[in-house]
DNA sequence: ACGCGTCAGTAACACGCGTTAGTAAAAAGG
DNA sequence: CCTTTTTACTAACGCGTGTTACTGACGCGT
């Protein structure tokens, strides 16, 4: 069988037009007049033929792509367990799919060059990124705000004026801390749900020491925790609490993901949750209210973030500026069984 | 600022050379004899205009995208709520990002067209696919099969000569089931992890049914919950089988994200899991080993079956043919503390 | 001196599409 | 009847790259 790749002028040859007509009719291009019994003749050679334009010679000649990048600052192996990824996937691709458009997925590790992500807009490949969860270090995005390079994050970086969609984590932070005040608990833990250079890092981690100031207790590093996005990483940062026998009642643990490790590690020292130890979490992962106790958690709207930055990246992309380019979304504190 | 776009030609005016020198060097051709002044001339213009290869341009002249699509057949709703699938794709982007490739993540819901497989790979923004869990109802993927196209599935298509990676569903179903009756459960329910579509719904069905008979235990319709990939979706099929009066002892639930909200119906039940019900799970994903109590479950090896999808996949792109066209990985049963 | 092979490099085409400028015919306007 | 506008369509260029076929120049052996 031969195998020919049918072209646009294969559909121009059958349906007896130019290529250009047919052109102007599959893109359904304004203000060209064209009559509907051309149309029609042009539609069904295309679809007698299964044509189906070439979207690398179609990028090429239209400058664009019809596809976004989304960046994700992580390497494979912390990408394979967080369970908090798919809801911003999900999120993504229900506009994506919508505006008949692609989604690339791109990694970014720590130590990356100064200009990956300008490269990567460079490339072509994609019209447009959207970045997920920030670090400090990512100094290369100051390449895409001069260059006017359409980029959302997904998150916030402090002295930047791209682009954005987040949650006040700071707030959030405060006011999950505030909760366990509230029901008495006097020694509170804390373990982190990424290391320092990301920065939600600093947020969630100064929300919860104001709170305690606010409260007249007292803020000790013997309480903090380091988790890095995965339960795993929970697990073994609760275990280094325990075993350094830091003393506490409850816990804010700034990842519903990683909270998945604490609670296990608590459960492995014989610590009764709610009754020996409180833990609130942060994120409200899918999996959150089905767990045991159900976890009392700041809930985030994961997806329509993502839709929204979606949204938003696709303004930028067609040049319309879009209403709000800092969009901050309401966070709220879901009351379960975990405290 | 002039927003100028460099190209190739600008290396090759800078370099005094031609663009089709610019080329053979940045490209490493081989064969090509060009001696190393000339190289490092042309890279160092390259590194200082900072040149990035348009990749619609190289993708249009090579025919090769350097990409490759992973297909999703659910909804973007779905897909949010899916444990399962971070690993999925950390073992893809791993292999990925060391061929410098590139990753699309396409979806095709139930009721696609016949021909979207095949478009999708008429549009040459990929040069090859993976399909994950493909449908009964997929028969679009015939076409992949007669053209050649390079496509991997992650799962199996029974009657399809597609390359796959895949495990023994039935096997690892009746082995869990087994392990279950091994314990003296004489009534063992089972929630299934997807819609009757899906390959692996009948393959884990089947085993668990035959476990049954092998047993000499008897199968009852009644004892048949069905999930669909989601936690909350395991909550709704285990309560309507409470709320039916179903009486058993253990239950098999095919997949870990269905047996979260499974076991959450279970304990609002005031069931206590292991002593009034023992529960196995499929898939091991990362919150199994951490979850109250540790979830005895079917331990996959996802991310390695990923990455092998991948470098076949690779293989079939590049035109090797790979040494095996069907990898069968092994599952292994994982005992914790639910049973 | 002559033929021959290797070396270093280039001109020119192809890839498949979007798009602008332009044209011939038909319709409208006077 | 002549001019202007509109309609229907096309020729030709450009997008930025990969790649093939080709050309001098140079060294080598005879």
């Amino acid at each position: 069988m031969a195998k020919k790749r049918i072209t646009s002028q294969d559909v121009a040859n059958l349906a007896e037009v130019s290529r250009t007509t047919v052109s102007l009719v599959l893109n359904e291009v304004e203000g060209a007049s064209i009559p509907v019994s051309t149309r029609e003749k042009v539609r069904h050679a295309a679809k007698e033929l299964g044509y189906v334009p070439n979207m690398a010679a179609r990028a090429l000649a239209s400058q664009r792509a019809e596809a976004i990048g989304l960046v994700m600052t992580r390497s494979p192996e912390l990408i394979s367990s967080d369970a908090f990824l798919p809801q911003i996937l999900g999120g993504l691709l229900r506009v994506i799919k919508q505006q008949d458009f692609r989604l690339l997925i791109e990694i970014v590790e720590e130590d990356h060059d100064q200009n990956v992500y300008l490269e990567l807009a460079k490339a072509k490949h994609i019209d447009g990124m959207i970045i997920l969860t920030p670090r400090m270090t990512d100094n290369g995005l100051k390449l895409l705000e001069d260059m006017n390079i359409p980029a959302v994050l997904l998150g916030t970086m402090p002295g930047y004026n791209l682009p954005c969609v987040d949650i006040d984590n700071y707030k959030s932070a405060y006011t999950a801390t505030e909760y366990l005040i509230g029901l008495g608990h006097r020694e509170i833990a804390c373990v982190l749900n990424a290391p320092p250079s990301y920065i939600t890092w600093q947020d969630r981690m100064n929300g919860y020491k104001d709170a305690l100031t606010a409260a007249g207790l007292s803020y000790s590093e013997s309480l903090i925790g380091h988790g890095e996005f995965s339960p795993e990483s929970g697990y073994k940062a609760m275990k280094n609490l325990l075993d350094a026998g830091a003393t506490f009642t409850a816990v804010f643990v700034a990842s519903d993901n990683v909270a998945v490790g604490v609670k296990a590690a608590l459960r492995e020292a014989g610590l009764h949750i709610p009754n020996d130890v409180s833990i609130i979490g942060f994120d409200d992962i899918p999996t959150a209210a089905f767990s045991d106790p159900p976890l009392t958690t700041i809930h985030l709207p994961a997806q329509e973030m993502a839709s929204k930055a979606c949204l938003l990246l696709l303004d930028l992309i067609k040049g319309k500026e879009p209403a709000e380019k800092k969009i901050l979304m309401d966070t709220e504190l879901v009351i379960r069984k975990s405290c």
